[in-house]
DNA sequence: CGCCCTTTTGAAGAAAATCAAGGGCAGTGG
DNA sequence: CCACTGCCCTTGATTTTCTTCAAAAGGGCG
């Protein structure tokens, strides 16, 4: 993006709204004026099932965009959950608009973020098959992330989930992820307690889920540079 | 879209390639510089895991793009295989471009069109947790798109699979879907031979998996428009 | 006819869910 | 200050679901 581009995204008017733990940022069936940023604190996309169970679908860092539905004016097929208090940068939908027609790098930008949630999206299916590699992965995947926004420190990060989450995120039952936390932290490759994720060996845990980082498309020239210029 | 738009995308230059079944359309690191529309035959995208199994993360019909990573000139981080011998559109990643740059309806459209796919993915992640309903609303979800491409009769469809692919789809044995169809064609839910899928009731296997077509967000004035200007 | 691919079925084993109970810890209120 | 309560984590025993292994049957095609 040329500089050009970072002026026109740091012209766009914003302004930042609080959410509460556990309330919804976005909810299922809204219509969003908005493009909205996560500023502070964790989120996490989430379905619930016919049977009342509910599925986590994506988890968002700051600097990640939530409810860019917005841009086509669609209903929201999903809602959004603070999973910590957050902070919430909003963006009218014209604005962001009116950005992309004057730029085509900016709509490349917004491209290439959600071709990375998808890319999520079709790992998450691709390592559904193997409880301790998924919650490896998972984990793999929140450290990349931590680490390319700088919260993530010599293979110690913060994840404010509890082990309920993490289940709704894999599809499984709490108990079940309790026993692959177990698995992992006896094979010294993870240890979760209070929401703090110690990895003594990046490169081990990595290779027993066979992750690689190439998905996630970091260091993202997207999503981090509009949210920090919009920061 | 309006006539102007139809016209722009009419006027696109293109050519039609042909793919032989079980030929990848695009494979896992191609930089593609065309966008790809089926225009007929059966095309699933898909990975192949550290194990050398394989997860098909998407199936794709006439009127469906593939390889929209050429927008953003990414590398694939999947490929495409043909399932049937198939006729795919090719257009210039350029003549994309200017197009969407003309016209914000048209980049409303390929949005639409991508948010669509990702709502699929979505809905994978939430159905996978019985095997049984998975391949009911799988069944559903090809139903409600071959019907509104019109190749769909009275609950009856064609669908190029065998019962590996369908696993591979999601993420189960042969031998399991194989249990699964069965178990199906015993509920009187559906019939599946020969590539020929028949449901004598679509309400009942609807509701047997909880299906709701709103998430495909049919019948889209995205996606089968642009194929049917193209074509 | 014979081959390959797909479907079908059975039996045994592994993975995860379910059911059940107890423990730690933080916040709340007496 | 301490008991109570709610939430989260932990563990064991049992059951269900799916995989794996194995074998055989059907169907299209050279």
């Amino acid at each position: 993006m040329s500089d050009e581009d970072v002026a026109s995204i740091q012209a766009m008017p914003w302004s930042v709204v609080r959410v509460r733990r556990a309330r919804d940022i976005l909810s299922l069936g809204d219509r969003p004026d908005y493009v909205y940023v996560v500023e502070t604190g964790w989120a996490a996309r989430y379905s619930i099932r016919g049977n009342g169970s509910r599925r986590i679908t994506g988890f968002m860092l700051p600097g990640d965009f939530c409810g860019i539905h917005a841009v086509t004016s669609q209903a929201m097929d999903h809602a959004i959950v603070a999973l910590t208090d957050c902070e919430v940068a909003r963006i009218p939908r014209q604005a962001i608009g009116d950005a992309v027609a004057d730029s085509p790098a900016i709509g490349q930008a917004l491209w290439r973020a959600k071709l990375t949630d998808e890319a999520i999206l079709r790992t998450w299916l691709l390592n559904s098959h193997d409880a301790a590699q998924a919650l490896a992965h998972l984990l793999c995947e929140l450290h990349a992330r931590t680490a390319v926004i700088g919260m993530a420190n010599a293979g110690r990060f913060h994840a404010p989930l509890t082990q309920q989450h993490m289940g709704d995120a894999l599809g499984l039952t709490p108990v079940h992820i309790n026993r692959m936390v177990k698995l992992l932290r006896l094979q010294g490759l993870a240890e979760i307690s209070n929401g703090e994720v110690v990895v003594p060996d990046i490169e081990a845990l990595r290779h027993f889920c066979h992750f690689s980082a190439d998905y996630l498309h970091l260091p993202a020239i997207g999503t981090q540079h509009i949210a920090q210029a919009a920061a």
